[in-house]
RNA sequence: GGCCCCAUGGUCAAGUGGACUAAGACACCGGUCUUUCAAGCCGGUAACCCGGGUUCGAAUCCCGGUGGGGUCACCA
């Protein structure tokens, strides 16, 4: 099976949910899977393009045996470097009397479709050229004139797509057209690349998305016109946008180099893919990539398109961050951790271990890497500002600084900072002051983090140690005083 | 518009003629836990597009509507 991206852009999600497909498939059904690049659009192309769409793949946990970057024996992986192979083979059916040239130019089409579509008819080739005399071609051959090579369509007859998820489709010849397979520069068209190379490439699985359901019967026949075994098809739904249309870039972040920024798992993101269209059978959501491989099958795709949804993505990738071990959380959140300037580019002796535990106590309430590492900056940095609601809430009843100080010192005492000491003497405070444990508990945690909401407040004095802790005690206390925080 | 595909709650989705008084998940609402916020746990609202057939029996099969999507390039 092969993925064949062009690489006029970045890779988004319902690209990568095909390339995940065939890479279920060919590993479910131990296959090869093989990367092409599809680059004969050069006025699309887009530098670096292959290169970001080969890195989205690749975070994913996406693999593959043969590609432009690892090579193969099929090589090259590129079409644009193909092109010989291309020519080859339309020469082949030209000789054969398969194919044909036209003479006519774009503008001249144009005009005939514009025809075609005032006159309600539906746009299709006329055949003008297929009934050139040898003296007419040398004529115009003569004159210089450029020319495009048409496949002969047969004119009655039907073609059958077996399609593995949709069953046979039959297509009327008739509603097809001599449609071109060689431009006049002598590169071929998409349908006739792409035959060319499903079939001297060995592909026996052609697993694409739907859209491209209505070019099959014009590579069927190109397949039969040059005398190969047609693979199996199989065209998966496709993804839509929440307002039900074909993704775009209207519709925002949609690509895969976009969800790794916004702080989403890969984990995370090929297990929701894979849900998106297919499913195990039974109640199992949260699935590990050896399990999905081991149950994927294809006749268990739906037939229908999907929407994705962006918070059952969000939940998803929320159940990864909790169930992930540390380490492999930490690897991935250390970017954004960096990124946010919380860690410097390596870590200094002894962070790491404190890195781990801050993510323990944290994780459970982010959602995405940027989450977690907004949720961990107090951690790190003393330059935090009071949430100004907290402020209003906590900072302003008469007699705070003076309390916050008491917890300094009742801290101050503690000899051995764990969470039980810690605790029981903040209880002792509030017992001895015949006040409520949230009257002192929530300016404390203000005062520590800048924020009214967190993990639990000895979690946080714990990981911050005596020493800091005894600092933003007194901080927020001059804090208060100066700013003269009134109701 | 022609051709093609599709149709179970807002979304994903189980279901392949009787086990359907239609699973499960997200989201939403309520409760619980609690120093806050999450997480967790418990519970709730919510669907077979419509109309005809076939059948003892239809979410499931057939036909027709309707709706949604895709595609109609010397783009891929």
């Amino acid at each position: 099976m092969r993925f064949a991206p062009s690489p006029t852009g970045s890779l988004h999600i319902g690209g990568a949910r095909t390339a995940l497909f065939n890479y279920l498939f060919a590993r479910a059904g131990g296959g090869r899977l093989v990367l092409r690049l599809e680059d004969t659009d050069f006025e699309r192309h887009i530098p670096g393009a292959e290169e970001g769409i080969i890195q989205s793949l690749r975070w994913l946990g996406i693999d593959w045996d043969e590609g432009p970057d690892v090579g193969g024996p099929y090589g090259p992986y590129r079409q644009s470097e193909r092109l010989d192979i291309y020519r080859r083979e339309a020469g082949r059916l030209l000789a054969a009397g398969l194919a044909y040239k036209c003479y006519c130019t774009p503008e001249e089409l144009a005009a005939e479709r514009e025809k075609a579509r005032k006159a309600g008819r539906a746009p299709r080739y006329n055949g003008r050229c297929r009934e050139l005399t040898e003296a007419e071609q040398a004529a115009k051959a003569a004159a210089g004139m450029k020319f495009a090579l048409r496949l002969k369509v047969p004119a009655t007859g039907q073609t059958v797509v077996e399609d593995l998820i949709h069953g046979p489709v039959v297509f009327e010849n008739a509603t097809l057209d001599d449609f071109i397979i060689m431009k006049s520069n002598g590169v071929p068209t998409y349908n006739f690349a792409c035959v060319v190379d499903d079939a001297t490439m060995g592909i026996t699985h052609v697993i694409r998305a739907e859209e491209h359901l209505s070019n099959t019967p014009k590579q069927i026949l190109i397949f039969r016109a040059l005398g190969y075994a047609l693979p199996v098809y199989a065209h998966v739904p496709m993804i839509l946008a929440p307002d039900r249309a074909k993704l775009s870039k209207r519709h925002g972040a949609t690509g895969v180099e976009e969800f790794r920024a916004q702080g989403y798992l890969p984990e995370a993101l090929f297990n929701y893919l894979a849900l998106l269209g297919w499913s195990p059978g039974d109640e199992r959501e949260i699935l590990s990539r050896e399990e999905i491989i081991r149950d994927f099958s294809l006749t268990a795709v739906s037939k229908h398109a999907a929407i994705y949804d962006l918070q059952k993505l969000t939940w998803l990738n929320s159940q990864y961050m909790n169930a992930l071990p540390l380490e492999r959380l930490l690897e991935l959140a250390l970017p954004f951790f960096k990124a946010a300037e919380l860690v410097g580019e390596t870590l200094v002796p002894g962070e790491r271990e404190y890195v781990l535990r801050v993510l323990e106590t944290v994780r459970s309430r982010a959602r995405t890497l940027v989450e977690l590492a907004d949720m961990a900056c107090y951690f790190f940095r003393d330059d935090f500002t009071y949430d100004p609601k907290g402020v209003q809430k906590f900072f302003t009843a008469p007699g705070v600084p003076e309390l916050l100080r008491a917890g300094k010192e009742t801290l101050a005492r503690v000899e051995n900072f764990g969470l039980a000491e810690t605790e029981a003497a903040y209880r002792e405070l509030i017992a001895a002051r015949g006040i409520s444990g949230g009257m002192l508990i929530h300016p404390t945690r203000l005062a520590l983090t800048g924020r009214t909401v967190g993990p639990g407040l000895f979690d946080i004095i714990v990981l911050l140690g005596k020493e800091r802790c005894l600092e933003r005690l007194e901080k927020a206390a001059a804090w208060i005083e100066e700013n003269a925080v009134r109701k």
